[in-house]
DNA sequence: TTCCAGGACCGGG
DNA sequence: CCCGGTCATGGA
């Protein structure tokens, strides 16, 4: 039974929260032991689990807040049906069914997609983990809020050292400067078209195109962009047409490649690192 | 020991 | 434009 001060804020069929946190596209959602999550985004604190057929939470009076961030406005259904061919597409988005694309802070997303590159997912949620508790605000005891680009934005290498992230230290210096500077602005990316903002963020260092396509998609919520890893690659080359263009996906493209990478993780992935 | 991980960058061909 | 080497770290 939910409890007094739990909502329910979706159906398990249109948002499936193992599936949604694990599928690659965010970092910072822990399971608990009897199978909800606990989270941090932008501040605020959230339990999540599954209750008879629905999602129940505690939202408080951030309502409005979490049911923008699991994306519940948009029909996954409907944006879904368009992954009909390959035949593989299909098994994917068969397979993730109930994955959202989670509409995550800007700056956390960009910051966790540089500690991304070529790195294995538990590493980078270690990272990730000690770069919040060692620099953000706990919010309750050992929960921690995101730290701040200006608060990571003095720091030096040295700084950053616990977190052996290795040659992506300078990177995250480097993108936090940036912002806390104003020379990347949020904002001003908001307004701005798909190629335009890429280009821009494209512009740091240690940044390229598969974590710009990565912080557009899952920070900026461009659902178009495709971003293509290792395992995208693989996956392209045994289970897709020669030189297949992924922007015949359309505007939902985003969601396409997450139920691939999941797929081919869980399914494929003879380790799941 | 070697290989790999949600890469990026730089040099040379 | 594409290619190989290099970057730092830890787990298999």
């Amino acid at each position: 039974m939910p409890t007094k001060t739990e909502t329910i804020i979706a159906n398990a069929d249109e948002l499936d929260i193992c599936k949604t946190f694990e599928c690659g596209q965010c970092f910072r959602w822990k399971a608990e032991e009897n199978g909800s999550y606990i989270g941090v985004a932008a501040g605020k604190i959230l339990r999540v689990r599954s209750e008879g057929g629905n999602i129940v939470a505690d939202c408080g009076d951030d309502a409005g807040f979490w049911h923008d961030y699991f994306d519940l406005d948009t029909d996954y259904v409907v944006a879904s049906s368009l992954f009909a061919e390959p035949e593989y597409l299909k098994t994917c988005a068969s397979y993730g069914a109930g994955i959202r694309i989670l509409r995550q802070e800007p700056w956390e997303t960009l910051c966790s997609f540089i500690i991304s590159q070529c790195n294995n997912i538990p590493r980078i949620k270690t990272i990730v983990d000690t770069l919040c508790a060692m620099y953000g605000e706990e919010l309750a005891p050992g929960l921690f809020s995101f730290p701040t680009a200006d608060r990571l934005a003095p720091l030096s290498e040295n700084d950053l050292a616990p977190l052996h992230s290795g040659y992506r230290a300078q990177y995250i210096l480097d993108a936090a400067r940036a912002v806390a500077e104003g020379t990347l602005d949020f904002e001003e990316l908001l307004g701005m078209d798909s190629a335009e903002a890429f280009a821009s963020v494209k512009r740091l260092s240690g940044v390229g195109d598969k974590v710009a396509n990565c912080f557009m998609l899952y920070g900026l919520h461009r659902m178009d962009r495709f971003p293509v890893d290792v395992w995208m690659k693989r996956a392209l080359k045994a289970h897709f047409p020669e030189n297949y263009d992924p922007t015949v996906l359309g505007d939902f493209a985003g969601l396409a490649q997450q139920y691939i990478f999941y797929y081919a993780r869980t399914q494929e992935g003879a380790i799941r690192n």
